[in-house]
DNA sequence: ACATCCGTAGTAAACGTTTGCCGTGACCTC
DNA sequence: GAGGTCACGGCAAACGTTTACTACGGATGT
């Protein structure tokens, strides 16, 4: 465009001396934190050994490390990760982007995820999505913006063709940006994509607590299964079905239901089908909360657990194990999913051919909510 | 020191034009993410009208607008949060620092605080310290490097002497570097300091359990404390004590109990004083892990809860509402506790003269594990 | 016809680091 | 004693933004 102004522009300073000084005509009032050039001109010294002694990857002499540190001190200086960032390289954050913090295994997820990050000198972002797919997108580019070193979306979703072009879409922007999706619990939206995917086995854990009931002689087992078309909850269905297969037990419509992963739902369920008459004498509940609702109702109906109807839950709440009777459940390695994730997405860095897709095993907790029956 | 070199310098050149190339001898091959002269090249304007259309705080004509937006668009630009934070102001992040993320009550404050902190546009970071001051003073610094706007500190302490020498320091570093030092749930060190102080009402919230429990006809209430020394844990028992003086009962020695606030000190001890054949009518467990101790060696007694034993707990944590019986206890307003700890800290930017102490209320939670007794 | 003002755009300094490059003495080596 | 190595230290460019200045063309006022 017009170039004008090239002529009289005021000759170029050099050097710091020519600049405005600082904090001239600012409103604040506020003490202005140290910088290196304080350290510096405090330690009688250049910026440059001031850097050199705090990231000690340089000779200094005693004597300017010594001045060097006791201005530190004096100054309470630190550092500032922004410049940091922007010249030398720092390490990115891990952003745990989750529905919501609350819930007792996500809870254990966020535990994992932080442990790991922390042993490897990151720091972990939190949000709550609250389930929507908007806040979502927010907080992917938010993410991008912060130059998280991974993005980790937890939990369960319906895998319906917007999931996968949006899961792509993020996929594609992080790794442009060389930040690292991880998709925890979630299916991935498709091959060859750079996605990080670490999943639990669903569908095997429900096949190990339905066989497990069927074992124990139950042949009609009520399944309070999870919401239509959730990932999580159509592998735990399969499993279901999978384990009445296998143990040549009849699939009844009526005894396998939909909803949510509520104890309200749980508790509805169940009391309704007591009231309409439903036989069964187990329950399989796709998640504790469901398991804590069942219980609740039966109790409510005068059944005893496990005298009269067995109970398996999944997920292995942390309370699982002071119900009343305590809660055989298939327990879910939460925690060792959030360290997983982090330290796949972590790893790939050091062999960027590094396994990008895990899936964690599960394991049926025996307890005491399951009888043995014999016909 | 020595100033040569000045006279050979090479003249300096002014523009971008004479930089060395970006990516030259470098051996990364990642490509390197896109940057606002990247879009005011394809935009084919000054990389000033990017920022400012992106900023919208200055007149762009309609048609820079458009193609500055399109450059936005294909080259999936997103701004650099480090590089705005160097120049431009940007919010900082909300830090909590809490021994666990883990525990229920604890997660309820996460949960508040990232809320809170998302509301009015901050990211939340979140860490652990596992109970070692050393890794809090760690991030405490760490927390100051990233130009934390507040930080948060959670969870209940030993307030000695050192503990309020560290919590000074906090105070001092933080406010000096603008950022300020929130206590939630722990006392203050000291007045007059730069800390915002966030509590909840432990000694009353014990006054209303016993109270309950005294009103119900009951005289000897086994009192199943917190860890001697540790400030909630000495406020809840202050409360017990009250509660037992106001109602003119005896306050006995062996009644008056101090543990850990886990599930196993509440059972051990419990079943200790059963067989010791101490008579009491009911228990106030100074935590609801601790009542569920006591709830099992009570029901391992053979003794009937609240037909021959009444339990009251403190914290109400989610799943109290699912124990058998459901259990009579306090509710802390954890969720509520983050919240306010946010809302203070960053408050004070806009009114510097706003609260910065404050006790949030408890509330009897009445449920199904108190028997009122006749005489 | 000329001075003003407004809307829009560009230039470059500043933010606080890191680090490549260069310089200087001290100490070695034939 | 000339040349080389070494330990240490300073200068200034570069990182990617924001924004104070400055500039300019056209509309408006007199």
């Amino acid at each position: 465009m017009t170039d004008n102004g090239k002529s009289e522009r005021p000759t170029p300073r050099t050097g710091r001396s020519g600049r405005r000084k600082r904090g001239e005509g600012q409103l604040t009032a506020r003490e202005r934190p140290s910088t290196i050039r304080d350290v510096a001109a405090k330690a009688g010294v250049s910026v440059a050994t001031v850097s050199r002694t705090l990231a000690g990857n340089y000779p200094v002499s005693e004597e300017a490390r010594a001045r060097v540190m006791a201005a530190v001190e004096s100054l309470h200086y630190v550092i500032n990760v922004h410049a940091k960032a922007l010249s030398g390289r720092v390490a990115g954050p891990v952003a745990l982007v989750i529905k919501d913090i609350t819930g007792p295994s996500l809870a254990h997820v966020a535990a994992g995820v932080e442990q790991e990050a922390a042993d490897r000198g990151r720091l972990s972002l939190v949000c709550a999505t609250h389930d929507d797919p908007a806040r979502e997108d927010a907080l992917v580019q938010l993410m991008r913006e912060q130059h998280a070193a991974a993005v980790l979306l937890v939990g369960s979703v319906v895998p319906d063709e917007a999931y996968g072009r949006r899961m792509i879409g993020y996929a594609q922007a992080l790794d442009a940006a060389g930040s690292r999706l991880v998709l925890v619990g979630r299916p991935a939206p498709a091959p060859d994509m750079p996605v990080t995917v670490v999943d639990y086995d669903n569908r095997g854990g429900a096949f190990q607590a339905v066989s497990h009931l069927l074992a124990s002689g139950h042949r009609r087992v009520l399944f309070l299964g999870g919401e239509a078309g959730l990932s999580s909850g159509d592998e735990r269905r399969a499993g279901y079905r999978d384990a009445l297969r296998a143990h040549g037990a009849e699939h009844i419509e009526e005894l396998d239901t939909t909803g949510t992963y509520t104890r309200a739902s749980g508790y509805v369920r169940t009391r309704d089908a007591l009231r309409a008459g439903l036989e069964f004498g187990a329950v399989f509940a796709a998640s504790d909360m469901v398991a804590l609702g069942a219980l609740a109702a039966i109790r409510e109906a005068g059944l005893d657990v496990p005298g009269e109807v067995s109970v398996v839950g999944f997920d292995d709440v942390p309370f699982a194990t002071d119900l009343t009777p305590p809660l055989t459940t298939v327990r879910v390695p939460y925690e060792e999913l959030g360290r997983t994730a982090v330290r796949l997405a972590l790893g790939r860095a050091d062999s960027p051919a590094g396994d990008d897709h895990v899936v964690l095993g599960t394991q049926l907790i025996i307890r005491q909510s399951v009888r043995r029956v014999t016909w």
